[in-house]
DNA sequence: TCTGGGGTCCTAGGACCC
DNA sequence: TCTGGGGTCCTAGGACCC
């Protein structure tokens, strides 16, 4: 029997799971006294700059939904419950979801903290028709969480992911192998995955103004509108192409940390120790997950809301706090805007690599590999007892 | 109502090399 | 001296997702 999940001479069996509501759900099962009631979670009412980050079935009658502003919420719903949230636990609970997950096949794929694909090709001798295989999958994560999934079931990973979201909460929606185009062309256009704010008004500009209407345009018409990429995607999906693969190895890894400020940053001293505080904490991740980069990305969003940035790639790998600072410092003179207040800061590392891939030494070396070791001493200690809290004394205000 | 936090991928232009 | 094309790496910004 061949291994090889390419392999096309069979039907493929997709599930796409998707957890319902995952962090309001979490907090109810836990908080008796939320159950049944408005909860929002991602930040309380007096937070001035946070959005929702979910918000449960209840919050969603009143309108609340995710990505808006907190202070929106509470004025749709003043007696919804407001929380920031346990995002560690959060982890913790995708974590046993995603292990029952792979009961079920050894090619479960993550897509995010709260949703993966299962590829369940061949497994009808184990766990019966797609159907059957798909309920005892929701009921198992219920037994052991008490949370409610959604499934999607098609031989089209596409169709899969939009399909489980269509009978949410709880829901469990097949699509027969063959159906694909028949299902695609039933749903409004709002339901294109992959087509954000922006590409489904450039689409009602172009005219089209549904899925059939999009299906009726040949590939070259749609790359000529939209190019080569957004083109080629939109004609497949439209089609619920079977070959539109998803959660394929990421290429470019990245680990990035941001902040907004509750009133805007006035002054460049400001501004450095805030960096340096958001770097603490994606330092210390790069440390956990034993990666390293050579590449520092800045993120400003200054208090009118535009955006800038700044990122530059190095010779060597970033291994300390005050190798960053120093080339933090230069970046933000090349960027940094000073008549403007600063209401969000964002620090990155890009192409991460991990540390047990070899890189060059440097020829020279300035004091860097000491520091980088006493702070390496210094994360280990803190991961140790995380109630020590050894901070730099610029960050000591 | 003023707009999070953590990611991925794409594009376009420039630098540099062969 | 002028002009190429392709490949790779890099930067800034934008779109999209949960």
């Amino acid at each position: 029997m061949s291994t090889d999940r390419s392999d096309a001479s069979f039907t493929k069996v997709y599930f796409h799971v998707d957890l319902d509501a995952f962090f309001a759900s979490v907090e109810q099962r836990d908080h008796p006294e939320y159950r049944g009631k408005p909860l929002v979670v991602g930040g309380l009412k007096t937070d001035r700059r946070s959005v929702v980050s979910t918000a449960s079935y209840e919050a969603r009658k009143y309108g609340i939904y995710s990505a808006m502003p907190v202070s929106k919420a509470a004025l749709l719903c003043p007696d919804a419950i407001f929380i920031r949230g346990n995002y560690a636990l959060y982890e913790e609970v995708s974590q046993t979801v995603m292990q029952i997950f792979s009961n079920y096949s050894p090619f479960v794929i993550q897509m995010s903290i709260d949703e993966a694909f299962i590829d369940m090709t061949g497994s009808e001798k184990l766990f019966g028709p797609p159907q059957k295989a798909a309920q005892k999958l929701k009921d198992e994560v219920f037994k052991k969480t008490g949370l409610t999934v959604s499934v999607g079931v098609s031989s089209s990973m596409y169709v899969a992911k939009i399909a489980s979201g269509l009978s949410k909460p709880d829901g469990l929606t097949v699509v027969n192998d063959g159906d694909e185009e028949k299902f695609m062309l039933s749903l409004p256009l709002e339901k294109l995955w992959g087509c954000g704010e922006k590409t489904q008004a450039h689409l009602k500009q172009a005219g089209l103004f549904s899925i059939p209407l999009i299906h009726s345009k040949s590939k070259e018409l749609l790359v000529s509108i939209f190019g080569q990429s957004t083109g080629t995607f939109i004609y497949n999906a439209v089609r619920g192409n079977k070959d539109m693969q998803f959660g394929t190895e990421a290429k470019n890894h990245s680990i990035s940390s941001e902040r907004p400020f509750d009133s805007d940053l006035p002054d460049r001293y400001a501004i450095e120790t805030a960096v340096m505080e958001i770097a603490q904490h994606v330092l210390f991740r790069m440390h956990r997950e034993k990666v390293r980069s050579r590449t520092i990305a800045i993120k400003i969003r200054y208090g009118d809301f535009t955006t800038v940035s700044v990122q530059e790639t190095y010779d060597m790998s970033i291994t300390s706090a005050h190798d960053f600072f120093e080339k933090a410092k230069v970046l933000l003179n090349r960027k940094l805007d000073s008549s403007k207040g600063v209401r969000l800061l964002g620090v990155s590392f890009e192409n991460v690599t991990s540390l047990s891939e070899p890189e060059q030494q440097p020829l020279f070396d300035f004091g860097e590999k000491k520091r980088s070791k006493i702070e390496k001493a210094i994360f280990d200690l803190e991961e140790k007892n995380p109630a020590i809290k050894i901070t730099k004394a610029r960050l000591l205000t």
